[in-house]
DNA sequence: GTCTATACGCAGATAGAC
DNA sequence: GTCTATCTGCGTATAGAC
């Protein structure tokens, strides 16, 4: 008779690793998030991680890139897709982007938090998948306001602004409080479409 | 005949530890940053901070403390400023915010960053200076929402993603790039105009 | 009020058996 | 692929002389 399998069983260990490691150097910062706290929570010795990946900065490097790919491509074919009305585009994007910041709260889009953790070469790469949706949400931006249905004077400070007031939210949004993300998604579309002065639905 | 003095000499060893801590923690993070270098950058030996502070996270709400209340004493008056239109008031704020924490980048009001690296007691003071600055910039929305001069749906949703875009220029914002502090100040300006709808001046 | 010297622990990382 | 054992260095903090 076939044992019984445990939930995490024949899931990669390597994966195992970067979704413990996601909430642990968010809550605790990455310098004092330790090693061997790390591998205790997956159920490991800290020398099993070493042989998954090369040190430390690498795990940091997979958790953030690994998130931020995830959520390119989920949020970036909505951003693009020419068919909808602009209107549309962005509300379904405030809305995933503040869905998917909650659910993994360890998703990173303004890495710059941890410029000083990363070398120059994986740093690169995160802000370029960084810039990769910036660049999605500006193009979106200028193609409303070229269609005349936004009205923006800056589209480069427009979207540094937008990103910037999604990506608060998780540092103050409380699962406690008397607001579900789903609620501020709904205040937060109304302010962005003042933003781009998009009129009232 | 007087002896010259260095520049530094007379100020307060303390204030100096501050200065030279603010923006080390800035930079490397709390936890990266060691109490050798910050005290190499003073001038002095570790063992002499000791003296002037009983530990390393006494600096950091310190630091902390320092600016937010300097900063909190500048703004709040001019939030409650009832003799000045509240879109003049605003106007001020968005550019005091802007000029202030890129000139102390280790200024921070989304203290959240460090809620792990203080003590329960030493962050509640915190989150207090916070929610006195939350506050007084959700009064002003207020007061301009029933004057009519401005128009918005949720004030404390509002004064969140205000906060928020603010708080998120010193992160991306770079000397070196093609706009000043002020061209930026500028910009939201508008951009923050629009959110509450204040219509163009 | 500042120094020299040092305690003490825990950090990241490695060697090598199984 | 996971373990036990361990290296080595640096971290915060303290003792005590000047």
């Amino acid at each position: 008779m076939a044992r019984k399998k445990s939930l995490t069983e024949g899931i990669d260990v390597a994966q195992q690793i970067l979704a413990a490691a996601a909430p642990l150097f968010y809550e605790r910062g990455y310098d004092a998030a330790s090693i061997r706290e790390l591998a205790l929570e997956v159920g490991i010795t800290s020398s099993t991680l070493y042989h998954h990946f090369a040190n430390k900065q690498e795990i940091l490097y997979a958790v953030i890139g690994t998130f931020m790919r995830d959520f390119n491509a989920t949020v970036i074919p909505i951003l693009r897709d020419g068919r909808r009305p602009p209107v549309d585009r962005l509300t379904d994007v405030v809305r995933l982007h503040l869905t998917m910041s909650d659910e993994r709260r360890s998703f990173l889009l303004n890495a710059n938090q941890f410029r000083a953790s990363l070398n120059p070469t994986q740093l690169r790469h995160i802000l370029d998948l960084s810039w990769e949706y910036h660049d999605a949400v500006k193009a979106l931006l200028s193609e409303g306001n070229a269609a005349g249905v936004f009205s923006i004077d800056d589209a480069d400070m427009t979207t540094m602004a937008l990103l910037d007031m999604l990506n608060g939210v998780r540092e103050w949004f409380n699962h406690a409080g008397y607001l579900s993300i789903s609620d501020v998604a709904e205040r937060y579309t109304q302010i962005v479409r003042r933003m781009v002065s998009a009129g009232r639905t």
